[in-house]
DNA sequence: GTCGTGACTAGCC
DNA sequence: CGGCTAGCCACGA
C-alpha cells in the first residue's frame, strides 16, 4: 500500500519539518517557501491530511496574525505541544509571536 | 468536468 | 479594535 501523496503535499510536509523546535512558522511563509505564497489555504489542508502527524511538526504552524490556527486533533492540543517546546501561548495565541517565527528559506 | 469545502490572508467599514 | 467580505489553492465526490 502506497501513501499516495500529492507533490504539493509533499513539498509542504519537506517545508514544515524544516521549522526548528522551539520556533513556528505560518501557512503564508510555508505556501511562500514552497513557491505558492497564495496557497496559504491549500498547506493547511495538506496539513490536515498530514500521514506524518508525529513525523512532521505541523503543530509549529500558526497563522499569520500569530493565532495557532487548527489542529486535527484539537488546537487545545496543539497548543499543549507548542508549550512543551518553549512556545508561550496566551488564550490561543502565541506570546512573543514576531520573535518565535523562523525565517524558512 | 464541475461544485463545494477547508488547519488561511488581506483588505474594508 | 472588532467584524465581515472577497480572493486564492488544492483535493475529494
Amino acid at each position: 500500500m502506497k501513501k499516495e501523496i500529492t507533490k504539493f503535499q509533499k513539498r509542504v510536509y519537506v517545508a514544515t519539518k524544516k521549522i526548528p523546535r522551539g520556533r513556528v512558522a505560518t501557512y503564508a511563509a510555508l505556501a511562500r517557501f514552497i513557491g505558492k505564497p497564495k496557497a496559504s489555504r491549500a498547506v493547511g489542508n495538506a496539513l490536515s491530511v498530514n500521514p506524518f502527524s508525529p513525523q512532521v511538526p505541523c503543530h509549529r504552524v500558526v497563522k499569520s496574525d500569530g493565532e495557532v490556527g487548527g489542529f486535527a486533533f484539537g488546537t487545545e492540543r496543539k497548543i499543549a505541544l507548542l508549550r512543551k517546546e518553549g512556545i508561550k501561548v496566551e488564550n490561543g495565541r502565541i506570546k512573543d509571536f514576531r520573535s518565535a517565527i523562523v525565517n524558512l528559506r
